[in-house]
DNA sequence: AGGTCAGCTTGACACTGTCAAGCCACCGCG
DNA sequence: CGCGGTGGCTTGACAGTGTCAAGCTGACCT
């Protein structure tokens, strides 16, 4: 009675919900069917199982990680190095603050990485470090995106940006230190 | 009656087998469990649950992984730069070949980060990489090291060293190109 | 010889995803 | 206006999962 105009979307919240708040292994068909308010099997009429919850709630987590890089890059001024820069930290940022979504995003095996929905807004998020590498390319192919992407996801993904530091790391240098690195400082 | 001296080893094993043929969804305690020819709820009885048995084959799976950089660092060579480079590839050919362990390894949280049995083999991995990188530290801090694992790392995660190239990028560059990049070329 | 206990089995429970069948309001068409 | 049809949801069921409690068994120790 309060608000759902569709179903679709109340899912795709309380999935989102569930994630941050218990970890992947706490989004599940009948939860979400449960916050939602309607009966266990109804999302199988709006997503095509599991796997199809995941992947609408992936293509979602993207579109708000393209924003999150894209506001990142504009506030941190016309200075192309602070502006690579502040897309990374806008990247660690998501990855730490989102840990859930990020490994829906980019490491769950079971979204469908074919689903036409997921392609364009993990390609604009691409587009933006792309555009924030591009001053500093100095070969004709893609390898120092590549490099600056690599870097940049790794680091996220071994924790380093997060609260909690990794495994065999007393002080992880910040990540400004490790770019410059890269960028032949 | 074939040999099955202990079933702890043989669980490990058959959960190995099992990631390897049908990924993680397909490594269930219950299944390892037929295959050691066992019932169902004898592994309770060496692991603690499933998260136990994912632990434990994540340790061997380190043990593996430190071997593996091992000998693809001293099938290098005596150049630093080979060296360091040999023992990055030997960190994507795992992360190709075992991309289950590697699941496992690194981004599974299912598995107990805090068992001391994964610790040890863990440390000795990022050791050899450590080393690997030494010849080459400017800084006082790791600052090196960090940036050549993220990269390796992300580079991994990304697939761009595995058999099927990733989402957005049409040709990754060779992993040389980008490691030379980092080393100042 | 008798007791003890680790190792394994059996059985049960709650929970998951998924499918089949049915219900019901709404919408278009005769 | 009546009426068939269909999308959206419910109910019920099934196989499979992890996990716990209880019981069996054989070896080992005293």
């Amino acid at each position: 009675m309060s608000e759902t105009p569709n179903l679709r979307d109340a899912l795709i919240q309380a999935g989102m919900d569930l994630l941050a708040e218990g970890g992947t292994a706490a989004l599940t068909l009948r939860q979400a069917a449960m916050r939602a308010g309607v009966s266990h099997a109804a999302p199988a009429h709006h997503f095509n199982g599991l796997p199809g919850l995941l992947t609408a709630i992936a293509a979602r987590a993207f579109q708000t990680f393209a924003d999150t890089l894209h506001t990142a890059r504009d506030a941190a001024g016309q200075d192309p190095r602070a502006r690579l820069l502040g897309t990374c930290q806008g990247y660690l940022t998501f990855a730490a603050h989102h840990a859930g979504l990020f490994h829906l995003m980019f490491v769950a095996c079971e979204v469908d990485r074919s689903d036409p929905a997921l392609a364009p807004a993990a390609l604009r998020s691409y587009q933006i470090l792309s555009e924030a590498c591009r001053p500093f390319a100095t070969h004709a192919d893609d390898r120092l995106e590549v490099a600056v992407w690599s870097l940049v996801h790794g680091y996220a993904s071994l924790g380093f940006g997060g609260p909690t530091p990794p495994n065999p790391m007393r002080h992880a240098p910040q990540f400004a230190e490790i770019l410059d690195e890269l960028l032949r400082g």
